[in-house]
DNA sequence: CCAACAATGCTGTCAATGACTACAATGATG
DNA sequence: CATCATTGTAGTCATTGACAGCATTGTTGG
């Protein structure tokens, strides 16, 4: 057996891309736990310490990951967010929107939840935070300037709203609910939301 | 050197209960990433192998101690629970005890919530979850029947009301919000459940 | 044109881990 | 007290994350 010229590269080209990529893919295909370096290294046909030179350790990895996930539901919100529309149909939409990313990406949106970043990354990833609570903290200040939303704190309210939302993401992802049935739900979320449990 | 008799017994006693007490302990100061079933062996002064003997695997050790939190957390629920409260302060209490608990095991209770569950385990940990969630739906639902409560099916209102729980819980865990300000929010937050967001 | 030099990849190695097997001690049961 | 299931032990294996030292590539200044 001679061996073959292997034609590739010395260099990937995009290693670190490509090691996020298929990151991702094993997060959606096998769970965060089944993650590993040299797995990834592997998929991308290089050598077990190649990704050594992208990401640090694994944490390195796992944030830059959680990262690009604040990049995407950023863009879906603020896709979703309509100032024209009527506030519970805006609201609504907005959560349709979060709902749907933390469905079809729950073990990415648990990663960016983790509360395991280090101190550098930890700004990066407030930041990430901050941009998105935004989209919804906006809509929340909108309203009450119209005086379609009582009156008080916008974060204290902006963290109801966002807290029921992760909540049902929360329970949608253990299982504990169908996740069609999540979504059928959301138009009645957001009037009891809006409207309160008490009759009036 | 001669090894010394080493007076400990060949049998440990109860070594199913120092596992899981030493897991617990694991979890709640280095989180669940850093348990080891070696490290757990070693703590109770036993052979690397002799957990295998009360946990097939370290999933089934993760299970045992969710059903054991779901025990813990199902407890606070029923002492924090007062039927003789008026809605409002009932609810508050309720909510104060289950994110008190949230707080103070937010591992755990990742890994109450963790979808990984065998199909056996599972059912376990479905009916732990329904005992769990019924604490909150009797509250709902009693108060539904004095007319406090807007008429509607009783569950989609404990999802809300869970949901919204859970979220604060959430962010509490991942720094997002600080504990005490988690805690001292619960009057306002119970109070814009019932109330709504809308003004009256 | 080429000589540093920084990036990027490779091989080799280590300790830790989860899982498995075969074997030994213990204690309960008939 | 003989038998046998329970519970521990010792040894082993493949996998993994991390690290060290070397090789290849591409770039940049002389």
């Amino acid at each position: 057996m001679v061996r073959m010229p292997e034609s590739r590269p010395y260099h990937h080209g995009d290693l670190r891309s490509a090691l996020l990529a298929g990151a991702e893919r094993t997060l959606r295909e096998k769970g965060a736990g089944a993650l590993s370096l040299r797995e990834l290294a592997r998929e991308a046909g290089v050598s077990h310490a190649a990704p050594g030179r992208h990401f640090k350790d694994k944490q390195a990895l796992l944030n830059a990951l959680a990262l690009a996930g604040y990049d995407r539901l950023g863009q879906a919100l603020d896709g979703a967010d309509d100032a024209t529309l009527p506030l519970e149909q805006r609201l609504t939409a907005l959560a349709r929107s979060y709902l749907a990313f933390a469905i079809d990406n729950a073990e990415l949106l648990e990663l960016m939840y983790a509360r395991k970043h280090e101190p550098d990354a930890s700004e990066q990833m407030a930041a990430a935070v901050d941009r998105t609570v935004g989209s919804l903290e906006r809509v929340i200040a909108d309203a009450q300037e119209r005086g379609e939303i009582i009156a008080g704190d916008p974060q204290h309210l902006t963290l109801l709203t966002g807290a029921t939302l992760q909540g049902i993401a929360s329970f949608a992802a253990g299982g504990m609910l169908a996740p069609e049935a999540a979504l059928d739900g959301i138009e009645e979320l957001v009037h009891l939301l809006l409207h309160g449990l008490k009759p009036r």
